[in-house]
DNA sequence: CAATATTAGTTGAAAATGTAACTAACAAGG
DNA sequence: CCTTGTTAGTTACATTTTCAACTAATATTG
């Protein structure tokens, strides 16, 4: 006899963000690891380069919440590649400037193409509505607490 | 020069959902991991078997969408704990039906409640309507296209 | 009922991730 | 300047995940 009075899993958010985010990167992420081999936050710092313009590794970490170790490792892949070179930043040699290089700026436009595609396939799923709501949501859910 | 006409990340939904699933999942990982030494996989298999009675790891992987690899290892870990304990199905051996012991519905019995407590908070956060179209998007994402 | 195919689950190796300790460069206070 | 502290980024190591091959049990087919 389950007791579940307090709790219905297909209620719990975490658990619903959880399956619905894996479900979605999964449809996704062939676009990128089958065209370029790359892995999500290699995509995701691409992603960081190409919309925003040069930018640090500290920068990125910050914006798009990817721990340093593993940006450090992606931006390595993505050097690896020959998609992002970089270069220091003479008053503080700490600092390494990241840019795309013409390789990797067509890898961001090709695949930014086909995220947005991909997001209005989803957009179109779910209602603009609905989309939006979600959206607002989700954004909320970003910021902990 | 950046050109961002084609998409902006922070419309992308797969990265919306990845961060915020991210950010919850975050948030409440350290109520199973602190209390219970357990990952999240465990965490999801234990939560079935306290919601849904005795099931076979086949089961648990289907619904729950949790790879057999992962699965298996789980169910080892909470044998490990003595919160789980499988019992051969006499007419096809190769199943085994596992159940909550007395340690492992206790622990259920805990956890299920404060995500629940969990969960009110987050309603209350996002407004009664929002999380009625929320969970409805997130059903809906969770199934694959 | 023997041969083959499927299915549930496990195991080992490789890949990826997370944690902590580390280096190198700069900053600030004395 | 010289100690102490902070910051950006890397590296080494342990944990976790993934992939592929495997075992054992049952189902199917000739």
């Amino acid at each position: 006899m389950p007791t579940s009075i307090e709790m219905d899993l297909s209620n719990f958010l975490p658990y619903l963000l959880n399956q619905a985010a894996d479900a979605q990167g999964a449809a996704f992420s062939p676009t990128y690891k089958d065209r370029y081999g790359m892995l999500q936050t290699e995509w995701r710092i691409l992603f960081h380069l190409g919309q925003y313009g040069d930018l640090t590794a500290k920068q990125i970490c910050d914006r798009a919440h990817i721990h340093k170790t593993k940006a450090s490792r992606g931006v390595s892949a993505l050097e690896d590649k020959r998609f992002v070179v970089r270069e220091e930043v003479a008053k503080d040699r700490r600092h390494a400037l990241l840019s795309l290089t013409a390789a990797g700026r067509a890898a961001y436009d090709d695949l930014s193409m086909a995220a947005a595609q991909f997001d209005r396939k989803l957009q179109e799923r779910l209602g603009g509505d609905d989309v939006q709501t979600l959206k607002r949501c989700l954004r909320a859910l970003m910021k902990n607490s």
